[in-house]
DNA sequence: TCCCATCCTG
DNA sequence: CAGGATGGGA
């Protein structure tokens, strides 16, 4: 049986592994996306700091910067057009969040059809979604009373101006007309918009995986310009709306007052909304809410006009910065986090890159969505049917940031379009909001963008074998607990660590260093001061934060530097167990599961960290027989004359392995043991008993004596927090 | 039969 | 570093 398990996991994961699929715990997506809310929360409250400063240095500054603003009329009227869609969308996002994620989005975006049915389009186009927003608009725009043609040539010359920022900055990133996939060139001048096209969520298509992927090294350096680069669109963007905006209400600023209190807030979509939907009579039709505040409109009042645009303004604005920030912020993180190390910087890429850009914003509903369409496009893009493949769920995460196919997408995202799920963007995380996005899912704790440790392939968190793990990634806390502690570190680089002593490495490396070899005074194991190992038939649930070593051993023991108990061997792990590997070559599976103390072991991770080890051994020997074979090829007359010093080659070579970032002092019984293995190899060799069949074998076995008690610092879960490196 | 180590391979 | 094959020991 448990063969049978143990290979049927193991073809798993060769699945997995051969799909490119995560190795990691399923459930820790839910963390990741929770981890987004998080920063997505502080890019609210960022930009709600931004517009606070823009709208005021605005309204201070009588000098308008509108030179991008060459109004005519017919731009008017697209201008218009996207005004309106503008707030459309934000409706549709805000209703998309008060909403129960119950909704189907299919029966939902057909019910907006229906909506739009009724309406006659302005633009004639056929394919147009129209909304209730727009038919709002468009009725307003019909009307023949002279306050309304008032108020219609004042939205018209925003619309305008919208115009022409959109305009211009679609021709920010270099023109990338020949490969827009779009046709966003051509768009541009046709006065038919896109419609909006409802995806059907593809939640998972392997198809994500991109068969040729650009080096995620390269392109961390060019995300990190793409995001400021982004920042500078966006505040231009912002800059030019809230001049326009400033413009209309030049005569109004007393009657904004309370906007302006309302911008001294926090801005927080949820209370926003509550705001909006208290203005209408009906919270829960949008149509009877927009043809609420048309009435009012109708009425002549100008302050509920710019009231109305000012929260056009807003509400856009916060609903385009946050996810472009986040999504930006998301993808350097991830590069950054994946390719921490590396340092080329290559522009090889570079007009990849912004063609993505420029592409994305092709689909930015804000810039897009009153682009033409060609007809066929456009009734293909209205079929109810799935979309292709390749077409991804239009996100906000995901517009900002294609993954290649994704620039295979033809039609205009919507601002709006229900984000339930985060597919799988071209970072291989997936991100599921179960229910959409609700205002009650942004103040979500903030979690590490990446878990600063991800499991090694071969502990993949098997929930069907393991349903107390399973249950406990289920919640945020759940996830491998050195990760959280190690981003905890951070948060909270005074927290004292280890209260006791000896078991910090730098009292070791110290007493190391001074007296080289004299391990005996801190041998491992057998202290009882350290009997902090958990008992083996203990089954407990893997997360007990504080069940854990007694306070005797770890004094000091808390949340902020504690660990708790995982059965995924992380990265972390494995660099602990390199370093383990300077004491012990043949470590027993007890001594590993004794300084292991955060990994509750089972058949699977202890297999793997004996291999791990059988893996260091591997290493160790080649090493070894390599340098041999070069000394005796060298003439070395006797093994007496090789030692194994901090400066020979050998060691070096063995040090890059298993302390590759010298965070660790190597303890001189290493060399003791390094200049022994090479010595015997050295006289097999030269004795020619290479021929035999396996003559290793006996070196191995002298070398296995050679293993040194740990010291107790090892046996610290977070003993690697304690290095200095 | 299970566990472990090694070897080979990717 | 991991997976698989293989072999040896208990």
């Amino acid at each position: 049986m448990s063969k049978v398990e143990d290979a049927s996991s193991r073809q798993v994961k060769r699945h997995r592994a051969d799909q490119g699929l995560p190795r990691g715990n399923p459930h820790t997506k839910v963390n990741s996306f929770a981890s987004i809310n998080g920063v997505f929360q502080e890019n609210v409250e960022h930009n709600s700091e931004v517009l606070r400063n823009l709208l005021n240095l605005n309204r201070s500054s009588p000098a308008k910067s509108v030179g991008l603003c060459s109004d005519t009329e017919s731009q008017d009227s697209f201008a218009q057009d996207r005004v309106a869609e503008d707030r459309s969308s934000l409706l549709y996002s805000e209703e998309d969040i008060a909403e129960s994620a119950d909704i189907e989005p299919s029966g939902y975006w057909q019910d907006r059809k229906l909506e739009c049915a009724k309406v006659p389009s302005e633009s004639g186009d056929s394919t147009a979604m129209p909304t209730a927003e727009t038919a709002m608009w468009e009725e307003c725009n019909g009307s023949t009373s002279p306050i309304q043609e008032t108020i219609t040539d004042s939205l018209k010359a925003k619309r305008a101006r919208v115009e022409n920022i959109i305009t211009s900055m679609r021709h920010s990133p270099p023109a990338v007309g020949a490969q827009d996939p779009v046709g966003l060139e051509d768009s541009l001048r046709k006065p038919k918009r896109k419609q909006y096209q409802p995806q059907p969520q593809r939640w998972d298509s392997g198809d994500e995986d991109s068969p040729s992927k650009p080096s995620r090294k390269q392109e961390k350096t060019k995300l990190k310009g793409i995001l400021s680069h982004l920042q500078t669109q966006l505040d231009t963007l912002q800059e030019k709306y809230l001049n326009m905006y400033d413009i209309e209400d030049d005569g109004n600023l007393s009657d904004n007052s309370d906007d302006m209190d309302d911008l001294n807030e926090p801005i927080d979509t949820g209370s926003a909304i509550q705001k909006y939907e208290v203005n209408g009579v009906s919270g829960n039709s949008s149509p009877v809410r927009h043809r609420n505040d048309r009435k009012r409109r109708a009425d002549g009042s100008s302050v509920l006009i710019d009231r109305t645009t000012s929260y056009i303004v807003r509400q856009t604005l916060k609903e385009e910065l946050p996810p472009l920030l986040l999504n930006a912020v998301d993808s350097v993180m991830n590069k950054l986090t994946k390719s921490g190390s590396s340092k080329n910087a290559s522009n090889n890429n570079s007009t990849h890159t912004k063609s993505e850009i420029n592409s994305n914003q092709a689909r930015n509903p804000v810039l897009a969505q009153n682009a033409a369409s060609p007809p066929a496009p456009a009734a293909q893009e209205c079929k109810p049917t799935p979309p292709p493949p390749t077409l991804i769920h239009p996100s906000f995460f995901m517009r900002h940031f294609p993954t290649p196919l994704e620039q295979q997408q033809t039609e205009a995202m919507s601002l709006v379009v229900p984000s339930r799920k985060r597919v799988r963007s071209n970072d291989h995380r997936h991100f599921h909001a179960s229910g959409g996005f609700h205002p009650g899912d942004f103040p979500m704790k903030p979690e590490p963008l990446l878990p600063v440790s991800l499991p090694t392939s071969v502990a993949i968190p098997n929930p069907s074998l393991h349903p107390t793990l399973a249950a406990s990634f289920m919640t945020p806390n759940m996830t491998d607990p050195r990760d959280h502690f190690e981003s905890l570190r951070y948060m909270y680089p005074g927290s004292p660590l280890i209260a006791n002593s000896h078991l910090s490495p730098l009292n070791y490396l110290s007493d190391h260093r001074s007296s080289p070899g004299d391990l005996s005074h801190i041998s491992s194991g057998e202290s009882p001061a350290y009997s902090m190992v958990k008992p083996e038939g203990r089954d407990t649930s893997p997360l007990h934060m504080h069940d854990r070593p007694s306070s005797a051993d770890l004094s000091d023991y808390s949340p902020v530097n504690g660990t708790s108990i995982t059965c995924t061997l992380t990265p972390t792990h494995l660099r602990k167990a390199k370093l383990m590997f300077f004491f012990t070559r043949y470590p027993s599976s007890a001594l590993l599961r004794q300084h292991f103390p955060d990994v509750k072991f089972n058949r699977h991770n202890t297999s793997q960290i004996i291999k791990w080890f059988s893996n260091f051994r591997e290493f160790y020997y080649i090493q070894m027989e390599k340098f041999a074979r070069q000394s005796v090829s060298d003439n070395v007359e006797t093994a007496e004359d090789l030692k194994v010093t901090r400066d020979s080659e050998l060691y070096r070579s063995l040090n890059l392995h298993y302390n590759k970032s010298n965070e660790f002092t190597v303890p001189e019984g290493f060399l003791h043991v390094s200049t022994t293995t090479l010595r015997e190899f050295f006289t097999a060799i030269k004795s020619v008993k290479d021929n035999e069949p396996s003559w290793k074998k006996t070196i191995y076995k002298v070398i296995s004596k050679l293993d040194e008690p740990l010291p107790p610092f090892f046996k610290n879960p977070n003993c690697l927090d304690l290095l200095p490196f």
